[in-house]
DNA sequence: ACCAATAGATTTTTT
DNA sequence: ATCTATTGGT
C-alpha cells in the first residue's frame, strides 16, 4: 500500500485516498490524471474497501480503457478482463446482452455504426418517397441522435412546423424499422439502457447495489444521455468519481455538455473538488502561455497549472507568405530538432482542420522526412472487411436488412436494381425482413436471391462447430469474397485485409478468453440459459453470470467490430513524424509541436463564430494544441492559404496575440499592427466575431499564388487604405492595370467594395 | 453491370 | 483541389 502512494503530490494523495463519496478533480492537462484515476481503484481494492466486482470505470475511448486496465494489471495481481472497465458504450452493450429480453431486443442484436446509420436512413427516405433535399439523410440523422441524446423517443419528440414533423416521422420509421431488424445504433445502445434501468426497478436496485464506487473519465466530454445513465447506475449510494478538465472541453459539437460537471457538484452534492493544477508535462513558457490564452475564456471552474520544471524555450511564432512556405520552414525547422537529437515521433504536426495536411505532407515527402498521418479509415470501416462482417452478422441475425443489401450483390450474383426494388417492394408489404421476404419472391430474381439465401444458411451450416478464426475463414471463401479481390487490379491490399480479419478473430478469442475451440456461433452454456433466464422473473441474473452463459463468440466479435473500429492511424513506422488535427492530439503528448495555419477563419475556424460560445471551444482547442508540448512549441501561419480551389487571405489568429510577449519569439519582423487586423472593438467579444477580417479572391494571376501581388503604383494585396466615406479598410484584390485598374477592398464597417483605383481617392495607412 | 461524367460539399470525432 | 455520391450512357 505505502508504494502505491509513493510519489504522489499533495492533490493527487488526496484524490486518491477521498473517502466513499462522490467528488469531483480538476484534472489539468499533463498533472497525472490517469494516474491518480488507477491509483484510486487499485487503492480501493487494496485497502480492502471494494472488490474490483464492486466498481465500474468508464471512459470515452476504448485505448483509454485498455489504458486504465493495463495500468491497473501493473499495480496489482488481479484480472482486469473481467471487471466493469470500458466505455459508455462498450459497458451498456454488456448490460443489453445480459438483460436483452427486459430490454425487448434480440439476443444476437447488433450494432450500427454511423455508415451503417447513415445508409439506413438512406434507404427510408427512398421507401417512403421523402425528398432527400428537403431532408438531407445527415440532417436526418443529426435529429435522431440529437433526440436520442435528450432521450426522446420518436413519439415523444414535440414538433412545432412541418419540416419536424416529417422529421419525427421517418425517426418512427427508423426506430421500427431498428427494432424489426434486430439493430440498435450507438445512441441506442445508451437510450436502451437508460430506459432499461429507469423502467426495470429490481434491476436497477440490483446494480445500484453492486457498483459502490463509479469512476468517470473526461466528465466533460459526457452527454446528457451518457449523465443520466451514470446517475442511474449510481443511484443515491454509490460513490461517483468525476474526472475531467472544463478547458479541455472540445466536443460540444458533438453533444458534449460540460454543465454535466456543474450538474455533477450539484446533484450529487460534492464536497470534494479537488484540482490538480502540478503539470508534469511541460517547460514553463508553453505552460505560462498556455494560462495566458485560457484566461480569455469566461466560463470556467477554474485552474491555473504550474510547472517545477525551468522556463525552457520560448515559444517560436513564424510568419509564411503562403502553406507552402509554411510547411517548406516546417521542413527545416524538423530538422533543426532532428539534429539536436528530438526523435521525429516525438514530434507533432498540429492543424485544425484535416485539409491542411495535403501541403505538409507534400513537403515532408519531398524532403524525405517520414511522417504518419492519423485519422484515416480504420480496420473495420474498410469497405472489404464491411463487406465479410455483413456475412457473419447475416450468418448471426439475417433479419439485418443493412447487412442484406450490403452483400445480396457483393461479389455480384445477377441481382440488378430491379430485384433489389422488388425484394424491398416485398419485404415492406408484408412487414418482414428482405432475408425473410426472399420466398415470395418468383422468376429470376427469386431464383438467384433463394441462392443467396442459401448460401448464408449452408455458411451457416457448415461452420457450426467451427472455432471463430476458422468460421471466418470459411466465410470468406464461401462469399467468394478473397477470389473476387484477388481478380482485381488494386486488390492486393484488400485480400491482405481480409487474411488480416481472421488473425483479427484469433487475437480476439485469445483475449477475451474465449476457448480455442469453442463453436463461434454457439453460446457457452445455451441450455443452462433457458433455465436461469426464464426463471421466476423475480430473481436477477447478473450481467456477468448471464454473458458467461449467453454470449457466442461470433456475436461477441461482432460488437467488438462496431464498437471497436480498429487503430486510427494509415501508416505505420517506428521513427515517422506525427500528423494530426488538434482534436485527435487530445491525450497526447510530444517533445515538439508545431500548431499551424494559426489563421483568423482556420483557427479559430470560421464556423465556429456562428455557434454559441464557439470561440471558447476554439480557444480550449488551442489550450489544449499548446498542453502537448514538452519542450519545444513552434507556431506559424499564412498570409495566404490554398483552400477548396481558391486562394484566400487570412490574419493571423487572435489567438496569438493573447500568448504573453516574454513567452514568445517571433522568428519574422511584425508589420505594425498587422496588416488584416480588424480595429480593436472587433476583436473584444465572441458575437462580435463577423468573419469579416478572412475572406477568400481568386488569384490575380493563378500560377504565382504564393506571391503577394502589387501593381506598378504601389497596391497590394493585404494592404491597409482608408476611404473617406467607407473608412478603412484592406485590399483583397488587384484587377486589370493602368487606367483600367480596380481593387477590392473589404471595409471593416462597410464589408466588401470594388473600386477603380483611378477614381477613388485611396490612402495607405 | 460497369464506367465515365457531373454535381455537391468540404471543422473538429468516438462509439 | 479533391473527394464522394449519384446519374446517365454504353
Amino acid at each position: 500500500m505505502q508504494n502505491l502512494l509513493h510519489n504522489l503530490n499533495p492533490e493527487q494523495h488526496a484524490a486518491v485516498t477521498l473517502p466513499a463519496e462522490s467528488a469531483l478533480i480538476l484534472a489539468g492537462a499533463g498533472s497525472g490524471k490517469t494516474r491518480v484515476l488507477t491509483t484510486r481503484i487499485a487503492w480501493l481494492i487494496q485497502t480492502g474497501q471494494i472488490s474490483p466486482s464492486g466498481l465500474m470505470a468508464v471512459t470515452f475511448t476504448n485505448k483509454a480503457a485498455k489504458e486504465m486496465q493495463a495500468r491497473l494489471s501493473a499495480m496489482l495481481p488481479i484480472n482486469t478482463r473481467s471487471m466493469w472497465i470500458g466505455t459508455f458504450h462498450g459497458l451498456c452493450n454488456r448490460l443489453l446482452r445480459a438483460h436483452h429480453k427486459d430490454a425487448s431486443l434480440p439476443q444476437t442484436f447488433q450494432i450500427l455504426d454511423s455508415q451503417d446509420q447513415l445508409s439506413m436512413v438512406k434507404r427510408i427516405l427512398k421507401a417512403n418517397q421523402i425528398d432527400d433535399d428537403k431532408y438531407p439523410p445527415r440532417t436526418v440523422v443529426y435529429f435522431i441522435n440529437s433526440a436520442k441524446e435528450q432521450g426522446l423517443r420518436a413519439a415523444k419528440v414535440v414538433t412545432h412546423d412541418p419540416i419536424s414533423r416529417q422529421l419525427a416521422e421517418i425517426y418512427g420509421i427508423y426506430e421500427q424499422q431498428c427494432q424489426r431488424d434486430g439493430v440498435v445504433d450507438f445512441a441506442e445502445l445508451l437510450l436502451r439502457t437508460v430506459e432499461l434501468l429507469a423502467s426495470n426497478q429490481p434491476l436497477r436496485e440490483h446494480y445500484q447495489a453492486r457498483f459502490k464506487h463509479i469512476l468517470v473519465d473526461e466528465f466533460q466530454d459526457t452527454n446528457d444521455l451518457q449523465y443520466r445513465w451514470i446517475k442511474l447506475m449510481a443511484g443515491s449510494k454509490a460513490a461517483v468519481l468525476a474526472v475531467g478538465d472544463d478547458d479541455q472541453s472540445i466536443y460540444a459539437f458533438r453533444g458534449a455538455n460540460v454543465g454535466n460537471m456543474a450538474s455533477f457538484e450539484r446533484e450529487f452534492q460534492v464536497q470534494n473538488r479537488i484540482k490538480l493544477e502540478q503539470n508534469y508535462r511541460s517547460h514553463g513558457h508553453i505552460l505560462d502561455s498556455a494560462n495566458a490564452l485560457i484566461s480569455n475564456n469566461t466560463e470556467r471552474l477554474g485552474k491555473n497549472l504550474r510547472t517545477d520544471a525551468g522556463l525552457g524555450e520560448v515559444i517560436r511564432i513564424q510568419e509564411a507568405s503562403s502553406d507552402r512556405e509554411e510547411a517548406q520552414w516546417m521542413v527545416e525547422q524538423i530538422k533543426d530538432l532532428t539534429r539536436q537529437g528530438i526523435s521525429s515521433d516525438q514530434i507533432a504536426l498540429l492543424y485544425r482542420s484535416n485539409a491542411q495536411s495535403r501541403v505538409i505532407e507534400h513537403a515532408l515527402f519531398s524532403a524525405n522526412l517520414p511522417y504518419r498521418v492519423y485519422g484515416g479509415l480504420r480496420f473495420f470501416e474498410r469497405a472489404e472487411i464491411k463487406h465479410a462482417i455483413a456475412y457473419l452478422q447475416l450468418m448471426d441475425n439475417p433479419h439485418n436488412d443493412s447487412a442484406f443489401l450490403r452483400v445480396m450483390n457483393f461479389p455480384t450474383r445477377g441481382i440488378g436494381a430491379k430485384g433489389q426494388e422488388t425484394l424491398q417492394d416485398t419485404a415492406r408489404q408484408h412487414g418482414i425482413s428482405l432475408y425473410a421476404a426472399v420466398p415470395y419472391l418468383a422468376g429470376k430474381a427469386g431464383s438467384t436471391l433463394g441462392a443467396f439465401v442459401k448460401l448464408i444458411e449452408a455458411a451457416r451450416f457448415e461452420t457450426q462447430m467451427l472455432p471463430l478464426p476458422e468460421l471466418v475463414q470459411r466465410v470468406l471463401e464461401l462469399s467468394t469474397l478473397i477470389t473476387h479481390y484477388q481478380s482485381e487490379k488494386e486488390g492486393a491490399d484488400r485480400v491482405e485485409n481480409l487474411e488480416q480479419l481472421v488473425s483479427a478473430a484469433a487475437l480476439f478469442i485469445s483475449e477475451e478468453g474465449f476457448a480455442n475451440d469453442a463453436p463461434a456461433l454457439m453460446g457457452p452454456a445455451s441450455t443452462v440459459q433457458t433455465a436461469l433466464v426464464q426463471g421466476d422473473g423475480m430473481e436477477i441474473m447478473d450481467a456477468d453470470a448471464a454473458l458467461a452463459t449467453l454470449m457466442s463468440p461470433l456475436s461477441a466479435f461482432l460488437s467488438h467490430a462496431s464498437l471497436e473500429a480498429g487503430d486510427n492511424q494509415a501508416q505505420v513506422g517506428q521513427d515517422a513524424l506525427q500528423l494530426m488535427t488538434v482534436h485527435s492530439a487530445k491525450g497526447l503528448e510530444f517533445d515538439a509541436v508545431f500548431i499551424t495555419g494559426l489563421e483568423e477563419g482556420l483557427f479559430p475556424h470560421e464556423n465556429s463564430a456562428k455557434e454559441t460560445n464557439g470561440i471558447e471551444e476554439e480557444r480550449r482547442l488551442m489550450y489544449v494544441a499548446i498542453t502537448r508540448a514538452r519542450q519545444r512549441l513552434f507556431l506559424s501561419f499564412a498570409q495566404t492559404r490554398m483552400l477548396h480551389g481558391q486562394i484566400r487571405y487570412n490574419t493571423k489568429s487572435r489567438f496569438l496575440n493573447e500568448l504573453p510577449d516574454e513567452n514568445v519569439k517571433w522568428l519574422t519582423p511584425q508589420i505594425k499592427q498587422n496588416w488584416f487586423a480588424p480595429p480593436k472593438s472587433a476583436w473584444d467579444s465572441d458575437t462580435s466575431y463577423s468573419g469579416n477580417s478572412s475572406f477568400q479572391a481568386k488569384p490575380v494571376n493563378p500560377s504565382h499564388h504564393s506571391i503577394i501581388p502589387t501593381n506598378a503604383d504601389g497596391w497590394r494585396i493585404g494592404l491597409s487604405v482608408k476611404h473617406a466615406k467607407f473608412g478603412e479598410g484592406i485590399i483583397i484584390k488587384l484587377e486589370g492595370s493602368g487606367t483600367n485598374c480596380r481593387a477590392h477592398i473589404q471595409f471593416y464597417k462597410l464589408g466588401l467594395k470594388v473600386l477603380d483605383l483611378n477614381i477613388a481617392k485611396l490612402e495607405k495607412v
